[in-house]
DNA sequence: GTCCTAAATGAAATCGATATCATTTTTAGT
DNA sequence: ACTAAAAATGATATCGATTTCATTTAGGAC
């Protein structure tokens, strides 16, 4: 155990817990035989300065909460794992706040701001509204937002051109003849949602299709939420022959509801999703999806919080738009041909 | 922002800082009449206490490291549910270590315990071996292990019989009619993989059939390597009928040689994996494999932490053998019946 | 050797909350 | 009303590292 101190190693090398502190830092001028002779205590000691001491005298924890609704959902930890390496290239440590699809517990967690366990908090959520999240830098902490864009001077964030993700879907499922294409949306509140659809509506009318409100639905984001979904629409709309569902893990839904309706998947109904999770390339038939940058987008806005954190202005910009990427694959092809790029797994 | 500090919330309430913390903390004596007037000074000025200076007087941080290999394994975001619910109910965050597969990226965590950033941590990887942690705690630090057993008075671990399991999947498929059955084990030198081949020996030999050294191969707990390893095995075996992999990592990996080999599963050769993620249930044919309970050891395991770090005996015994159950599904059934429980997906 | 400046070092305050110990106030008993 | 005991409160040291400011030491010029 380290119990040692910075008096102590002092003690030992004969100097002053200051002079100790300036050869731990590089800061301030140290004679060359002094520093040896310290850093020798240091070793022989096996000191490591307390960080929580740090901590309090600098008034930094060189921590980054970082809030998503479920860690179970693979788009969100390929998200973490962006944030976590720039956060840890940076000298910063993440504390990982799983919701778990309950907008209580992430009222909870912003408590590790306000009592200082941590300097800023990234929210990769749904949940937590942008009202809610406004609050937050108005009281003066530092956040950062993925997934959706915010109207706030002091809030980075990054987001997908989300209409374009629905046009995109869309105009594919049109150029594979559906007439009848439903959207299944996630909260009906939230903004990807909204957008979505927009998309959606845009495709149709470009195409001189109808839009059918009937055709509209909403999930909660989740697998569940996706499988009721298609239930209600399917009741509805008999003969709709494609679903666009807000993201992959509602069309997981969609996938089990047509198992046990016997609906054949993509031969009867076209199925596509949004997010590219893992799952979706090895589910049969294969999940037609949207890509996002999830990766790149957490590293991003981990740098940009950082920045934020540190009082500096935003460089170039505080948003970013990122590059979405339509993935054709089984379930929105009525014949099987297939890419390598489709194929079962990456290497 | 949360600016004030005891001191402040002291004036304006007319007393000292030490009539504060009582207040906060509820220890010590206070008047009705004073304790009426401190709550509505804290109140007024939106006051919270902030963690790291009581960190450092109390000499806890409340937070518990976590450490794995791979924050995007499902089977390590179950426990890790399991632990974090478990460690907010006792008022500890936990701050997640994502070795992403890396064991230097183990070595650079630990760290957090050197420099008491958290209290104590929680290792559930198959990277870092007994040794290193036995050398932790001997250093006086507070550490639990899940999904292997150490062999040390103070190490509180939870860990599955591996050798059952390896003897349960074995069995089960002899039972199918299996002669020739491959072991796909993980890190050769991983403990799990070692007793889990122990299992599948031992099967043998009852069931009075030859043990075959040929069809013994080694991955790395990844898809990667179930990948590779199926095909060196399948080159030196082209007679095997089945593969029992060491997790359901590999065995994804084993589906994706297959498939490119075009050999059917399960028809010419059936598969098992353990652990249970998430995709064994959407892949096609669903993947047979062996349940842990995961979230339980993550929780369970973290109670233990805390009651050892506290200084707590430990109550009933410091380490746990749990239960596993063969879930049979369509990989390693020649004729594809199938039950409720191997449907796609749970509602 | 003396003096002056620059380099090197140390003493002490600070970060913010808490616990100990001392002091003041209240209560109760006579 | 007086005293003893109990209750309430405050002053202060502490947790461990850093930083400012003061002081000492070293180095160079004369």
């Amino acid at each position: 155990m380290n119990e040692s101190k910075i008096i102590d190693v002092a003690k030992r090398a004969g100097v002053s817990a200051a002079t100790v502190s300036r050869v731990l830092n590089q800061s301030g001028l140290v004679k060359e035989k002094t520093k040896k002779r310290v850093q020798q205590a240091i070793e022989e000691m096996n000191y490591t300065p307390n960080a929580m001491a740090q901590n309090l005298r600098s008034r930094k924890t060189m921590k980054i909460g970082v809030v998503v609704s479920d860690i179970e959902v693979s788009y969100y930890a390929e998200i973490i794992k962006g944030i976590e390496n720039m956060a840890n290239s940076l000298d910063y440590n993440i504390i990982i706040c799983d919701a778990q699809n309950l907008k209580t517990r992430e009222y909870d967690y912003v408590s590790l701001l306000q009592n200082r366990t941590v300097d800023g908090m990234i929210f990769v959520t749904p949940l937590m509204n942008n009202k809610e999240l406004i609050a937050l830098v108005e009281d003066g902490y530092s956040i950062a937002v993925i997934g959706r864009f915010i109207e706030h001077e002091q809030i980075p964030c990054a987001f997908t051109d989300n209409v374009k993700i629905g046009k995109d879907v869309v105009d594919h499922l049109i150029e594979q003849g559906h007439e009848k294409i439903a959207f299944l949306s996630g909260y009906a509140d939230a903004i990807d949602s909204y957008e979505r659809l927009e998309g959606y509506m845009k495709a149709l009318k470009e195409a001189g299709m109808p839009f059918i409100p009937e055709l509209i639905d909403n999930g909660d984001f989740n697998e569940s939420g996706g499988y009721e979904g298609f239930l209600r629409l399917r009741e509805r709309n008999a003969d709709l022959t494609a679903v666009f569902a807000a993201n992959d893990e509602m069309a997981l839904g969609v996938y089990k509801a047509c198992k046990e309706l016997l609906i054949q998947v993509p031969e009867q109904v076209a199925v596509v999703g949004v997010d590219n999770i893992r799952i979706t390339r090895f589910i049969t038939p294969n999940l037609s999806t949207v890509e996002q940058p999830k990766y790149a987008m957490g590293a991003l806005l981990t740098e940009k919080l950082i920045d934020q954190m540190n009082g500096n202005e935003f460089q170039d910009k505080r948003y970013f738009k990122v590059e979405s990427k339509l993935l054709v694959r089984e379930s929105s092809l009525f014949a099987k041909h297939r890419s390598a790029e489709e194929q079962l797994g990456p290497g």
